[in-house]
DNA sequence: GCGTCGAAGGGAACCGAGTGCCGTACAGGA
DNA sequence: TCCTGTACGGCACTCGGTTCCCTTCGACGC
């Protein structure tokens, strides 16, 4: 969708993961100008002619202006919604989304010094701010989804999930700030900590349970009819899904389920 | 910051209402134009050509092409800020942002079709999705100012404040959009009640105060949805998933719920 | 009646972000 | 040697948004 992605772009000499040196230069340039003389005064001519290289080029590797303020995160929510996928049924959800979301502050964590800068930036640039909106909403809504599968049959499941969402990013992000606010001075994991077992003690209680907790095999799946999606089994390790648009979600989880047979 | 302020536009007489006819007809056109060929594919020249006004009035009106498409968001966000400002000290500090929430389902409810109408463009435009991510920004903002104030002096106050307010925007908008996917049929505020009560139930000591005892639209999931035909064009209706067959059905929904975008 | 003043609107020119298209240079393979 | 794929640069274009200047029109004072 965006940039950034772990694909190794131009210039891999080396086809071990070799990160191309233009776009690293890209950024190097880009925030020496950013804080020089603010993000709105620096067009990307200015960066271009900076780092030396076309026009043309700052685009392929970022969509946008703004996506060089954010070059990291992309592959932070890659990694947030692998460590997602590597969980089992045995591990407590909420728990899960908590663990999911320290991976957040550990990627800000790695680099202090550019973590407060970008912060700064952000906090003054109106547009970056909400571009910044638009990057955690994607991290809420990866958090979310994992939490309405794992709540799925719950009454209220999907409820749950988007208010355990919001409050497990509104905890990091107030543990993150106050940290990113003093210039990064000491560890912020404890904090963080601290914060994200505020939710799982508001959370805590089981949800009110009307429904089996995960996904068992339902036997009243009336086919592929007219209009639900039909699955078929295509291959050994994949599972092809064809749906109208606006099928409910519910109704595409229980052909999949009937697909996929007992897991 | 941005447009549709109290502030008397041209043609305010007095300062009070006196809604400048122009703005409508830019709002009116604007939206005929929308729908009929798209966001993106309609240009502020289309507009104002339609309208029957220079192009330069526009952004008299409207500091951005966004902002048309939320015309009124303005006044509602002074209203709750209002309506939090006219509370005591005697109001429960997480029903008073509840109720503040209410708010904003009522100013939805005010105008069921051109809020179903907004909500198939904000879904399916991914600068109006940001753009309205920054507006209910402001929104949780001004909750968690509010409950900020309130619980000054307790422990991990600022920490709470955030929590809840971010729990109560995510369990409005879990309902409002709920009600907006339906296309905005019966009255959406059992729903938003009953989801706020789940919020109250996890901030305060309080059990989860009764409220609506049943009749909850899970997820809106009423069954196929039959809306008109549809017209399946080129790919608009179809979505391919192709997964591992030994992938967690969570994270097969997650990748769902992203092809789909939010439903 | 006449001149002036200020506010609303129109319009041309301009700026910068983002895109499409094409030419070039350099890699590796037949 | 030629062919092909790819990374990169350059040019031109669209469109959102802004700046500057013009016209219009009603209000007010003489």
């Amino acid at each position: 969708m965006s940039s950034s992605s772990a694909a190794a772009g131009p210039g891999g000499r080396t086809e071990a993961a070799a990160k191309p040196p233009m776009r690293d230069a890209l950024v190097a340039a880009a925030f020496r100008l950013f804080t020089e003389r603010g993000y709105e005064q620096t067009t990307v001519d200015d960066i271009v002619a900076l780092a030396g290289v076309g026009r043309r080029s700052f685009f392929r590797y970022f969509p946008s202006k703004e996506d060089v303020v954010f070059p990291d995160h992309e592959r932070c929510l890659a990694d947030m919604t692998a460590f997602l996928t590597a969980g089992t049924d045995a591990d407590e959800p909420v728990r899960r989304v908590c663990d999911a979301a320290r991976l957040v502050l550990l990627m800000y964590a790695e680099n202090p010094a550019f973590s407060v800068q970008r912060y700064r930036l952000t906090r003054q640039v109106p547009g970056l701010r909400a571009y910044e909106l638009s990057v955690v909403w994607r991290y809420e809504r990866a958090l979310a989804a994992y939490l309405r599968a794992r709540f799925a049959g719950h009454r209220d499941g999907t409820l749950r999930a988007d208010m355990i969402a919001a409050a497990v990013v509104a905890a990091h992000n107030n543990a993150l700030r106050s940290w990113l606010r003093s210039d990064g001075q000491g560890d912020p994991r404890a904090a963080v900590d601290h914060a994200l077992a505020q939710v799982r003690a508001a959370f805590a209680g089981a949800p009110p349970a009307s429904g089996p907790p995960a996904g068992e095999p339902r036997d009243g799946a009336e086919g592929p009819s007219e209009r639900g999606p039909s699955a078929a089994r295509s291959g050994e390790d994949v599972v092809v899904v064809v749906a109208r648009r606006d099928a409910p979600l519910w109704r595409v989880v229980q052909e999949l389920e009937t697909a996929l047979g007992p897991r």
